[in-house]
DNA sequence: GGGTCTGATGTCAGCGACTGACATCGGTCG
DNA sequence: CGACCGATGTCAGTCGCTGACATCAGACCC
């Protein structure tokens, strides 16, 4: 398909995150990444959206999955079933943690992308509203219950990359859930 | 002070609302707006860091005031706190509806304008977390005091301008914080 | 009143993100 | 082998945004 080498997009994000992480976002330009990836400035732009995009490219992915698991789930519609979607997210989708680590890293550095970050969580939260709402939960507790099973995802997110234990998203993941569950038990979220 | 005319920042913010709600977001150059404003393009961007701050511009002095007002809330920190201070900002803050539904308009249009918009509210969530800490409540009941109040707001905000009643946002954020305090009362929020 | 100082504005040059239009190459299929 | 198609290259251009420096209006001082 290509025209030399195959693989284009996975070569542009890797040149990307070489130069995000040693240079800074800001210091890098498009034209240095298509360059290191033997590619073409325009044909960066043909395979992502943004220069920041690159960091994120995937995460439709990952909720779509989110969104089939809730769907699909054995559990009634509430904070279990989101829970459970995360783990299985979690086994399923994730890089390495090296790669989430420098990724965050990255990220942290800079406020574009910090928004960026946010704006994608925020519709992962909306998507899972969605399907709780379909699944028949009323309009508020689906919604606080896809926002606090995303704000237990960013705890559990952001103590796997900073564990130097190395645990498992997934055992952060039930960690950070079980507190969640217990701080919210009486009222009861759908769960 | 100014070289000419006097105001130069609310002439640019003037500008740029009726090019964005004209012609669009996108459709408007920096240039234009500095024209009708009878500035300069370099100008412009001494008053706002970017086109997109135009419409955010103030939201700091919202968020300023919102802080001050749950640290020095007579209430205990909780909800209670974030849903007065909310009532309070209502009447001393937000311009006519007219300004924020035209605003409103313009950003729900545009995908970038929205990215910030979401990001403004998150810092806003972060700021009442971090006083309702500082006031001493838990973390992770700050935390959901900060996200719930914010969200009641955003649904009594999207309420109040596109009530054709002509209600007071005031009166907005009361019915809004009343049906999430039902929801919630079991769980506690500090409040 | 005239000189000076300061803050806001103007001017200019330039970088880099992003886009549209069109050419070109590699592989696929008949 | 030739038509076809999808991915890439090339080119030119717009626009957001910035740094450096000049300039102007008013405030202050004498």
């Amino acid at each position: 398909m290509g025209r030399w080498e195959p693989n284009a997009q996975s070569r542009l994000r890797q040149a990307a995150m070489d130069l995000y992480a040693e240079y800074g976002f800001d210091q890098t330009t498009v034209a240095e990444i298509a360059e290191r990836a033997g590619l073409t400035e325009r044909t960066f732009f043909r395979h992502f959206t943004d220069k920041r995009e690159v960091l994120f490219a995937g995460s439709e992915r990952l909720q779509e999955m989110l969104v089939e698991s809730v769907a699909g789930s054995s559990r009634p519609a509430g904070l279990d079933a989101v829970a459970d979607a995360f783990e299985r997210a979690a086994e399923h989708y994730f890089p390495p943690v090296e790669y989430s680590r420098q990724r965050q890293t990255v990220i942290d550095a800079n406020p574009a992308l910090q928004e960026r970050e946010i704006a994608k969580l925020h519709r992962v939260a909306a998507a899972l509203t969605e399907v709780l709402r379909a699944r028949g939960l009323d309009d508020p507790a689906a919604a606080l219950a896809a926002e606090a099973g995303v704000a237990a995802f960013k705890v559990a997110f952001a103590r796997w990359v900073s564990d130097p234990a190395g645990g498992a998203l997934a055992d952060h993941l039930r960690e950070s859930f079980i507190g969640l569950r217990a701080l919210l038990a009486p009222a009861r979220l759908g769960s």
